[in-house]
DNA sequence: TTTTTTATGATAGTATTACTATTATTTAAA
DNA sequence: TTTAAATAATAGTAATACTATCATAAAAAA
């Protein structure tokens, strides 16, 4: 048996279907590249188009901007990351475990569980750690909610909450905990590896481990 | 007496001290009103000398480019909200109390103290929710790091962690809690008003308290 | 197999953005 | 009252974010 890995991103979001064609999917492949090379706003559909070997014209053809394609990018993350949390916690009934697990795959590079993920994990880690929260702190914020594009990421947030409240059903709050578990480990992740003094890292400490120590303290302390 | 509302911003921001003049403030009192209007996105040089009455070529004698405009921006309301915080809190011994009041500073628009606030606090607020973390979320992070560009926001963590230390001595990472409480403060704000979804706000509560309670709550679970 | 559709390539062009440079004019300081 | 500094006015460049057109190649339908 195997594992459905085409995980669905809604059709708001391209013009065409990447997935449908092999240009498709290396404007994908080498966006995620770009991306993670020369940071969101130095890239652009010119630069993807030379590095896919096809025309600006081509790329527009699958998404609108550099942003939906932004949002493609991440939600296609979303979604992986939904799966593996699903799998990764299916024979786990402790609810204190299942959210240690969680935590380690917030704060880790996500695991190639199958041969079959076609993008570079560790370049989307960087890019979902920098860039995700792009996609959302803009002035179209409403218009884009109404096209759900954001699905992914709410579902997983739900995910998250539905085990917070396992382990402690009378907690008032298990979505925004969940959003700020999300939310806290990217920026502790970013701050510690750019901006150390803002968390209590140690100098040659790795940062993975820092920040999943921190919000496992965090959460347990919360929920105790 | 009066209180020094000057907050310094590092000279390595600007070309210009905008504060030397009648245009360098107008440009950074329009900034404000625009960014809010349409979003650092959508904001230029050019729709911001329309408003002042002014040339592009004249802004970019006091700043080189809309990034460091922001940060300048930012820094002074990281500078006035340290300040609120030193004032508010000078009275008050119980660290309980002081964390309270730091939470209810995070979480609602800034009182102007006194006639002397030279911007419009409640569009600085909602910039400083949607568009702070742009600021830092960038390639060129250790370049402008190195340029001490977040000294102002470094020193508010740090205020805010020596509270948190007061309160509870022994916990390891009053950094990072200190840097997860502010940056909670923007996206839980920003979640309960626009993707509400991702917080337990109920529909027709106020964004700003539910964000309060939900951090009050938060911290002292964490450090009871 | 031929026709038709669809996808891509090649090329060009426009509007906007992010600047830089130059010179004239006004305002302020010496 | 001369000189220096700040600003305005104008122009221009390179890059970005697109849109449009047409030719060709590949795939699907007839």
């Amino acid at each position: 048996m195997e594992y459905q890995l085409n995980f669905s991103v809604n059709d708001t979001i391209y013009i065409r279907d990447p997935e449908s064609s092999e240009l498709g999917r290396q404007i994908v492949r080498k966006a995620i590249e770009l991306i993670y090379e020369v940071g969101y706003e130095h890239f652009n559909f010119k630069k993807l188009a030379l590095e896919v070997g096809t025309t600006e014209a081509s790329i527009y053809r699958y998404f609108k901007n550099k942003h939906l394609l932004l949002v493609y990018i991440l939600n296609w993350y979303w979604s992986y990351l939904e799966f593996l949390v699903m799998f990764q916690l299916k024979n786990i009934s402790d609810p204190q475990l299942k959210l240690k697990t969680v935590i380690h795959l917030l704060t880790h590079e996500l695991p190639e569980n199958t041969g079959k993920i076609k993008y570079n994990i560790s370049y989307l880690n960087q890019i979902v750690i920098t860039e995700s929260s792009k996609v959302y702190l803009v002035k179209e914020i409403n218009e884009i909610n109404q096209a759900q594009v954001f699905k992914q990421f709410k579902d997983l947030c739900n995910t998250i909450a539905d085990i917070i409240l396992e382990l402690a059903p009378d907690y008032q709050y298990p979505h925004s905990l969940s959003s700020t578990l999300i939310e806290t480990s990217h920026n502790q992740q970013f701050f510690s590896a750019h901006l150390k003094r803002l968390t209590d890292v140690k100098t040659d400490e790795d940062s993975s481990t820092y920040v999943t120590t921190y919000l496992e303290d965090l959460v347990f302390r919360v929920l105790r």
